[in-house]
DNA sequence: ACGATTTATTCAAACGTTTGAATGTTGGTG
DNA sequence: CACCAACATTCAAACGTTTGAATAAATCGT
């Protein structure tokens, strides 16, 4: 008895073992309504029964026959990258009260893992799906697919909703504006700016705050002081970049007193690069990120970054998805949403006005 | 026609369309061994059809017929700690192809979550399960269940051998030492220690052997320099520790020129405390971590370190599932096994020879 | 030309649930 | 006492697959 062939516990074992049928049991131990009109007696004893044996109801099966997943798939575009920690965080607090699986998937930015992914998505039927966005999706509608079977789909990270789909994302041009006009207020002029890999979406609009901004505060950009950063391929190579950037600048023997790097990673990069040759943050030279990730907050100096409220975009990304389920469930249609969300600036130590800084004779014996 | 009421297509869809019958189709789809026995024409027409129709397999009745899930769950007791990501990375490569689905679960060190989950594992019918430790499990056999079950357990980050199951952890021991010789080899003496929080296995191991290390060195550790991390909560709390024994240790004005924290967290929170002080890093003490994460690496100075093989761990872990689901599928006993991986010495930035140091008067000063 | 084998396809049952409809009990009302 | 409702439980079909067994047709050896 007990252990059956498949190795679990079934409606069956549990009817068997209290002498009713099989419905009976289902319906007490799913409560459906109909569970009511079961005496209070013999839903005692199903219950405890299936207690007993140690009943777990088969979700394959119960999917199957309800023909609802109760999933929804999250596709981060890179688990290993610190930014996506805090946005999933987000998403799992917004599904766990709805009731639905986070089937995370990490496409390690390798293309080949995307489309795998993709394909599990449709044949596990995930009722919805969240993607964290990269430039993966730059070229591609591979979503088209899985927007054919009606699932709704939300992308935080990027503006899709050209292409009809709901968007999460960051306000980068008041972004990069904040960031620069910190700058200014602390009475830097020769800032030095890196700029973003071309492919990421971000790039362009957070430099366009930063021009913005400047113009506003009467700043003049050199362009020899502008660098862009090349495409990335995996999260640390933010890291290098800004390595990399801090060694040619340095080079060039052109004074600046300030860097505004792309993200936390290029702005650690900085740091290291301007520490190896002898400089110090803030003191010679102050070091402004974007996005407020752990590395940024543990570091000495900490980083003074633009802070994304990223848990909060998972929460509404989440919330977004199960009501375009619950939409599609009563047949009413769910036209794409758009939220911009604010960031906002968080100052830690790697920036300090210029005038108060103790030593600014070693940047002048630089430049 | 097209569309039917699951919106999804099913093999009848597809029999219907090319006027076969659900069997053969299947058979064609599924790849099955009967389909040599299908005509070559057949299989191409029937092929065809099934991309233009979209067909994707529905993976619920799939597992309930065939009873596999295809699916091993992955229970992460916090996923915003960067040290389970490379272990996640390591599982996902080595599930990969083995063609299993990992089911990855975020507990976010809750009990609460950590249940409801282990339900999900047993409902979601998972062929085998990876947990990485976390104190969580140290009171508890929540695993029971899924024991009772046979679904082959790995644990990463624990030694559970003594309960019999498949246990992956670094040689913690060793680790410690390595790091206490190191800081012997640079010529250090007063060398403070960080011990961490109690209910973590890792704390005792890592700590017996820095004092092997310190015996053999014929280095006295004074008490007075041993600290004691409080049980965390978040991944950060180690920082806060760190920062914490910084600012304690140096009120008492007792002479020291390295540290020994218990992780690279403890070890950024030192380096931030020994800097607001005035000191430096590591020009008037050396400070030593443990698992080098991201974190560490990206710092400035970066943090000289005990690497632990994570992603090879999460791989070896994966494999050892993949082989008790196949070891249990022909009946096979599959003994618990165990794995103590290498730890090895990163050098960084954040040691230095006691000699060389430049500057050794103003801890003199501070002391 | 006939049974035996091979080749090509289909039948039908099963996997474990859920659920609308049906059945069998009560007890109460006209 | 026949009729109806409320209560308690069960039947049986369905969800979309897979697969052992069955069928049908073609090929072959004798």
């Amino acid at each position: 008895m007990g252990q059956r062939k498949s190795g679990h516990v079934t409606l069956l074992d549990v009817a068997r073992a209290c002498g009713y049928s099989v419905s009976t049991v289902s319906i007490v131990l799913s409560e459906a309504p109909l569970s009511q009109n079961v005496a209070a007696s013999t839903r005692e004893r199903i219950r405890k029964m299936a207690q007993q044996l140690g009943y777990h109801p088969d979700a394959y099966a119960r999917s199957l026959r309800r023909r609802r997943s109760q999933t929804i798939a999250v596709l981060a575009y890179d688990l290993s990258d610190p930014f996506c920690i805090p946005i999933v965080r987000g998403i799992q607090a917004g599904l766990q009260p709805a009731n639905y699986l986070p089937l995370l998937m990490d496409t390690q930015t390798q293309r080949r893992l995307f489309d795998t992914y993709l394909k599990m998505i449709l044949e596990r039927r995930a009722e919805g799906v969240i993607v964290i966005a990269s430039w993966i999706f730059e070229e591609t509608d591979l979503l088209a697919d899985i927007e054919k079977n009606h699932v709704p789909i939300v992308i935080v990270g990027r503006d899709l909703t050209g292409r009809k789909i709901s968007s999460l994302f960051v306000d980068n041009e008041a972004g990069g504006a904040l960031a620069l006009r910190h700058l200014s207020e602390l009475g830097h002029r020769k800032i030095a700016v890196i700029r973003g890999p071309e492919e990421l979406f971000d790039s362009e609009p957070r430099w366009a705050g930063v021009r913005r901004a400047a113009e506003e505060a009467g700043i003049e950009i050199d362009p020899r002081l502008v660098f862009q950063l090349p495409n990335l391929t995996d999260p640390t190579s933010g890291f290098e970049g800004g390595l990399e950037f801090a060694k040619q600048i340095l080079a060039t023997l052109r004074p600046f007193t300030a860097v505004l790097a792309f993200d936390d990673l290029t702005a650690l990069g900085v740091v290291r690069g301007l520490t190896e040759a002898g400089l110090r943050v803030p003191e010679d030279c102050s070091v402004v990120g974007f996005d407020d990730v752990l590395p940024a907050i543990v570091a000495t100096p900490g980083i003074t970054t633009i802070h994304q409220p990223l848990r909060e975009m998972g929460l509404l990304a989440a919330q977004w998805a199960v009501q375009g389920i619950d939409a599609r469930e009563i047949g009413k249609r769910n036209p794409a949403r758009m939220h911009k969300a604010l960031p906002e600036l968080v100052v830690r130590k790697s920036t300090a006005s210029l005038v108060s800084a103790k030593n600014r004779r070693r940047n002048k014996e630089q430049a």
